[in-house]
RNA sequence: GACCCCGUAGCUCAGCUGGAUAGAGCACUCGCCUUCUAAGCGAGAUGUCGCCGGUUCAAGUCCGGCCGGGGUCGCCA
């Protein structure tokens, strides 16, 4: 894929090694700093250069003097790769040292041409080697349909994962299913409570006589769910049991009805991640985990490198809980690895803690091969990170990494009123809900409202939800924005078939349009942009951030529009100009481009960009 | 008390892993808008980058210490 940023740098070498066989530098020089970008002001040109400073150290030499150096030495050379083979620029030595590298606009219509013949892949990588990345992400409890914050981890997830693709990782979608702790044991003495419900209103239940006196016995368990969506499981569950466990004891039920419960709450969380439009390679089970003996395993681990043993612990600073009692129990040395005090493992019943799982979660991915592991999470599990990349180092030696990438809240509003929201009141708004409101407001569009809003801030900032202003059709409205610069040169294209045959205006055709004759300074500016789109998914890969697409695409529609707008004020840049087809068709080709970038982002945002709105 | 995140224009936020004069949108002021798709366009004004030190050719960005806001803090997941 052509990237003009490093092939430069390429000739850039090339001109100093030169120097270096003259004498002019000595030898041994340490390039790693040398970086090639795109200037911030374009006045700079279209490429800068740090050479000069990072050199002129190393060298004990003015920077100014030896940037003087170095741009004699790039003086008539040439690119030697690419598409844009034998074009030429000219370099500039600027204020502290700076080098200042004007292309031939041969180069960019050179970088037009590319994108026309990459179409949407325009933008792929191979920066990540294909090496395996473990991408975990959501994995909300199994006792409920998914919220909005689930939404957001999981777009964010999502996205970032496909974005690791697009940079040339292999990507592995992960969903860990807590389907081991008390948690889920609450859930199905809920259900059966709903259950026992579903039964007693039988009007020809065998029981019907004792009904009365079991309304008055039936009793909210302890942590009770009480979700709408479990009336629905208990009438499930009756129509496959019957009255079955109706007048058993729980240590009957309790099994049976928890596995029912976990099934059916797994069922409700595919169906919302489909209406995301998310899905996973693999759906990992805490309590498989377990029962495969993967926690024993772990902890075997964990032992022979000495970093298990039996201890009390400090009690925790701040609040103290009431039934706080020291106590020894089994512990992981995490403080080895950098977190504050070692964890335990064991609950005081004896069974595993939820990070006893979890350490037996992240071995067994580290066994899978992963050495790059990824685990997007709430930001209420901020205290939990440094634990868990205490034990991915010391179960892997130091060879494999984590990264966790913690969500903020996402805080609902509708025409700048806040949407409260409680359990209690049922006023708790469902990541469902959202969708189905979006999808009200903005005409079937919804789940691409909400990921791409979801994407619009870095995934450690609170964001903002408005309904009202996430689905008005306005320039303040990211979403709208970009999606109408895509419909508006799907629209130009449309336009273009009154004038060009269709032959005229395929991908490959135009990549063969006279694109010289694009040498308008706002064309420039919009192909030089198009062409940073390889460089934003090299960045936003390595930085975990997938957010920075968003950004990037809100620019490349606002140099469109803009593009677009100044037509209205000059005929002669309009994209389609009367009596001159061979002008069309090259401004054509750079509308299609804007398109198919913007398509290109939109893919790993996992949005559908229309063509007409 | 400890740890994590945040602090950039009046507001909401970017700032491309250390680059040149710190940006965008909203709001504000002024002008424009019968033409490829309309939901707008152009111009103007706006800053102790929370504060103080340090690292270096160069710091909003990295390090240390404060201040302010949020979150978390044994046997919940």
């Amino acid at each position: 894929m052509a990237n003009i940023f490093g092939d430069f740098r390429r000739v850039l070498l090339s001109a100093l090694d030169d120097l270096v066989a003259e004498d002019a530098l000595p030898p041994g020089l340490d390039m790693t700093r040398v970086a090639v970008e795109p200037p911030r002001d374009p006045a700079h040109g279209d490429l800068a250069t740090n050479a000069a400073m990072v050199l002129a150290g190393q060298v004990q030499q003015n920077p100014m003097v030896l940037a003087e150096k170095i741009a004699a030495a790039l003086q008539g050379r040439e690119l030697a790769t690419g598409d844009y083979r034998g074009s030429g620029f000219s370099v500039h030595a600027v204020k502290p040292g700076f080098l200042n590298i004007r292309l031939d606009p041969a180069v960019w219509h050179a970088q037009l041409r590319a994108i026309l013949e990459a179409g949407t892949a325009y933008g792929d990588s191979t920066v990540g080697q294909n090496e395996r990345v473990n991408v975990e992400f959501v994995s909300a409890n199994p006792t409920g349909p998914m919220h909005v914050g689930h939404g957001r981890g999981a777009v964010v997830g999502d996205a970032l994962a496909a974005l690791l693709a697009k940079a040339g990782f292999a990507v592995h979608r992960e969903y860990y299913i807590n389907d081991a702790g008390a948690q889920v044991d609450a859930l199905a003495r809920s259900l059966y409570f709903r259950y026992q419900e579903v039964v007693a209103a039988q009007p020809e239940s065998r029981l019907l006589h004792s009904s009365a006196v079991l309304q008055a016995a039936l009793v909210q368990p302890e942590g009770f769910y009480p979700g709408e969506y479990l009336k629905d499981a208990a009438r499930k569950l009756f129509q496959r049991d019957g009255e079955k466990w109706f007048d058993k004891p729980e240590a009957v039920w309790l099994g049976p009805v928890r596995d029912f419960a976990i099934t059916e709450m797994m069922a409700l969380i595919r169906d919302d991640l489909a209406a995301l439009g998310v899905g996973f390679d693999a759906f990992v089970s805490e309590r498989e985990l377990v029962r495969s003996g993967a926690v024993d395993a772990a902890l075997a681990a964990l032992t022979e490198r000495g970093l298990i043993y039996e201890g009390v612990l400090e009690p925790p600073k701040g609040k103290l809980p009431d039934d706080w009692e020291p106590r020894p129990q089994t512990l992981f040395r995490a403080t080895q690895f950098g977190d504050e005090v070692d964890r335990p493992l064991k609950k005081s019943d004896g069974s595993w803690t939820y990070f006893a799982g979890d350490i037996a979660y992240h071995h067994d991915k580290f066994r899978r091969g992963f050495r790059n592991l990824i685990d997007v999470w709430g930001a209420d599990h901020g205290g939990y990170v440094k634990r868990m990349q205490a034990a991915v180092k010391a179960l892997s030696d130091g060879e494999a990494a984590l990264d966790v990438k913690l969500c903020q809240l996402v805080h609902l509003f509708d025409k700048g009123e806040p949407v409260r929201m409680s359990k209690r009141a049922g006023t708790f708004v469902t990541l469902r809900d959202v969708i189905d409101q979006l999808d009200e407001l903005a005409g079937e569009h919804g789940k691409d409202v909400f990921r791409f809003i979801m994407l619009t801030r870095k995934n450690d900032q609170t964001l903002e939800f408005d309904f009202a202003k996430v689905t008005e059709q306005s320039k303040d409205n990211p979403v709208f924005y970009v999606q109408y610069a895509h419909a508006r040169a799907a629209s130009v294209m449309r336009h273009a078939a009154e004038m060009l045959s269709r032959d005229q205006l395929s991908d490959a055709a135009l990549a063969e349009a006279p694109l010289g004759r694009l040498g308008d300074p706002l064309e420039l500016a919009l192909i030089r942009l198009l062409a940073s789109w390889p460089r934003i998914v090299e960045g936003a890969a390595e930085a975990h951030e997938p957010h920075r697409i968003a950004f990037f695409l809100q620019d490349v529609a606002a140099q469109f529009h803009l593009l677009w707008t100044k037509g209205k004020d000059e005929a002669t840049l309009r994209f389609l100009v009367g009596g001159d087809p061979e002008l069309t068709r090259a401004r054509l080709a750079l509308v299609r481009a804007v398109a198919l970038v913007i398509a290109s982002g939109l893919r790993v945002f996992g949005v559908d960009p229309v063509d007409e709105m």
